[in-house]
DNA sequence: TTTATAACCTGAACGC
DNA sequence: TGCGTTCAGGTTATAA
């Protein structure tokens, strides 16, 4: 479900109710996710921390205490909603983190891609976390740049939608935006990077900011059952130029979109204006 | 070092 | 209506 414009919209969901708010407890009724869940974490030792600082690294969001960091990953189906600590759990309601303000946040995810882990402090916090730690720079920062991509990928041999997917050479860029991304750069995804020229480069760098921003004002894409915090849908799909829109036309020139495989994702392109 | 493939898991949509 | 097949927003571990 989550690419980063959605794990962006549930950092900013989640903040007002969690920042600064103490652990009660975590209950946990399944620990059996992407990785199981960090043994402090199952054991409650994080009851009685503050959250100090709620913040996101690339799809990673991270829950700082003064004793360290809970990163979540909200895998391919999970999302997380602020809810009172009354509400009865549903299936597939595998954690709730309850605070002393009677709220909790309540972990969901049917697939069980997503994890719940521990960064502690004494072995540097998320920032060491081998997760985290070997993460290219975020798409919106100004460490990302079309000189920094073309550096990076220029002798790389995999189609450029696979590279720009690449979380070590940037983070964030899932498959609806980098299908959308490529769209309106005009370029096709399985072109490789050494013909493209620093335009193209810059084109593309621009675009993929371009998309995720307008995910971002817009609250995510709505698929399937995403939901912000609060419980409402994001509005973004109906902006979806090319991603699941196969045998339509294209919004340009209405030439049919076409799918192929590529690194086992779905590519969505319009064959005439992604040459 | 880079690239390709398998794997984690459930549920919705589709074809017969 | 029911059953089998295919596909899905992510990412890592392992093989080649």
């Amino acid at each position: 479900m989550p690419e980063l414009p959605e794990v962006e919209t549930t950092l900013r969901g989640i903040q007002p109710k969690t920042e600064q708010q103490t652990i009660q407890q975590l209950i946990i009724r399944q620990p059996k996710l992407r990785w199981p869940v960090s043994a402090v974490l199952q054991q409650n030792k994080v009851a009685g921390l503050g959250i100090l600082k709620i913040l996101r690294r690339g799809k990673y969001l991270i829950l700082q205490t003064a004793k360290g960091d809970i990163l979540i990953h909200l895998g391919m189906s999970g999302n997380l909603r602020i809810l009172p600590q009354n509400t009865p759990a549903q299936k597939h309601d595998h954690i709730d983190l309850l605070l002393e303000n009677g709220y909790l946040l309540r972990y969901h995810d049917p697939r069980r891609f997503g994890a719940w882990l521990w960064a502690d402090k004494a072995e540097g916090g998320y920032l060491q976390h081998p997760l985290i730690a070997k993460l290219g720079p975020e798409p919106l920062s100004d460490d990302f740049t079309a000189d920094y991509l073309q550096q990076q990928i220029q002798r790389r041999k995999s189609s450029i939608k696979t590279l720009i997917m690449n979380s070590q050479i940037v983070v964030g860029v899932g498959n609806i935006y980098a299908n959308e991304a490529l769209f309106l750069s005009g370029i096709h995804p399985a072109t490789l990077p050494q013909p493209l020229s620093p335009t193209q480069f810059q084109t593309l760098v621009d675009n993929i900011k371009k998309v995720l921003t307008a995910a971002i004002q817009q609250g995510g894409t709505t698929l399937k059952d995403f939901l912000t915090p609060d419980g409402k849908p994001g509005y973004f799909e109906q902006q979806l130029n090319v991603y699941g829109r196969a045998h339509q036309p294209c919004p340009v020139c209405h030439t049919p979109i076409e799918k192929l495989t590529l690194n086992q994702r779905a590519a969505y392109f319009c064959p005439k204006c992604q040459p």
